[in-house]
DNA sequence: GGGTGGCTACCGATCGTTCGGTTGGAAAAG
DNA sequence: CTTTTCCAACCGAACGATCGGTAGCCACCC
């Protein structure tokens, strides 16, 4: 802390940090959404417990009756932001039908919608996780895996029934990974795209990078 | 520090951790390499000046001697990544010829081997500017401005003439230099890739992603 | 009137940084 | 050639501040 607010930091402020629903009521509540804005602006260790429970109005005492540790604090975002990519993967993976090229739209449409939605969750999520012990960070771990596995059979099913022209399925995978993982980093209300148009665009960057045919002009 | 150091970090060892030539001799070179380790693992914060000091092999009182403060530690670093990546992108496009599709596979040929080569420099320069003073990080903020403006003009001059097909220049800007960004993070020595394999793919990527008609199958 | 949620006060540890002093070897003086 | 001077590099010890976390008490509300 001691940190005078300057512009081009992390973050822009956004209107609805954690997925509905998930928030805890009353001050566990705003406890997470403190910690959350408060790491992601200034990384777990450049936050200290103070700087939260003031963000909160609370001394920093009470913030252990609500949380046992500043890092099961982080790990509980961490958590958050993993069920809610994995959930929201899931989901249009299931509903995307057969169509490789659908399939890819599909995931890379949610990848892209998560970290627009949130952001900060997404920023902690991705850049934080060093600071987590290694049994506590295993479950993300997991979590990130299986979001890739499931990017890489996409790709291969889609490169071997030649709907596809990549040429390494692995590097295709990344790079397209790539592109979501940083909307995180520049979507705010401070730019003039709004989810959907930067959804459909970056669907459409994928597409092309993959070589699908189907959808350009 | 109480850290036990565990796979999925930010980073993995690499041999070449600053740009030949910039790195100062003697003890002063030894503080800056084990600085930019210890920043790109654990972060600015998370890194204690103790840890720096214990990784030279010399006591935390000493590195005073060579530098005024933990800050000015982080800030030559980030101007060093900086510094670099601009040198490598203006030379690529002074020698790219007119062509934009050349100059474009120039410009992120060049931004991933910055990344590839120095990708601790990399992450430090790109993951902890937020923790260095306004003032301080003015510089590194207006070389950041001049490499996209850079990116920019040579998608506009494309799609004018017609090369590119991009509906929205800024967003195709992004996206490339995301692609090349996040190499920092997963680039290292025990993956399967040499940093030619990964420019030429990624400059593929790039090319396709505009809609370059050039150099596909 | 028991219990929850908040507080003040404090713990030992560690933070970035400073201070005074000790080296060891090169330069200057004899 | 020896001796003295000097300077940069380095160290142990300590500074005040802040760190994450704990103990115990108070005030309110069902």
């Amino acid at each position: 802390m001691t940190h005078i607010a300057w512009e081009p930091r992390r973050l822009t402020a956004v209107a609805a940090d954690l997925p509905e629903g998930v928030t805890p009521p009353g001050t566990r509540g705003r406890i997470l959404q403190a910690a959350l804005k408060l790491f992601a602006e200034y990384g777990f260790f450049g936050a200290s417990i103070r700087d939260i429970a003031r963000a909160v109005g609370i001394n920093s005492a009470t913030l252990y009756a609500h949380y046992p540790s500043k890092e099961h604090l982080l790990a509980e975002l961490i958590r958050l932001g993993h069920e809610e990519l994995r959930q929201r993967l899931r989901q249009a993976y299931a509903e995307a039908g057969d169509d490789p090229a659908a399939q890819l739209a599909a995931l890379v449409r949610a990848q892209v919608l998560v970290h627009t939605d949130y952001p900060l969750l997404a920023l902690v999520a991705n850049n934080e996780l060093h600071a987590l012990s290694p049994d506590r960070a295993a479950p993300a771990l997991e979590l990130r895996a299986e979001a890739r596995q499931l990017m890489l059979s996409v790709l291969d099913r889609g490169a071997t029934a030649g709907a596809f022209d990549v040429a390494d399925v692995a590097l295709a995978g990344i790079a397209i990974g790539s592109l979501g993982m940083r909307v995180a980093n520049w979507f705010g209300p401070d730019q003039p795209y709004t989810r959907e148009q930067v959804a459909d665009t970056f669907v459409g960057f994928a597409l092309r990078l993959v070589g699908s045919p189907l959808p350009h002009g």
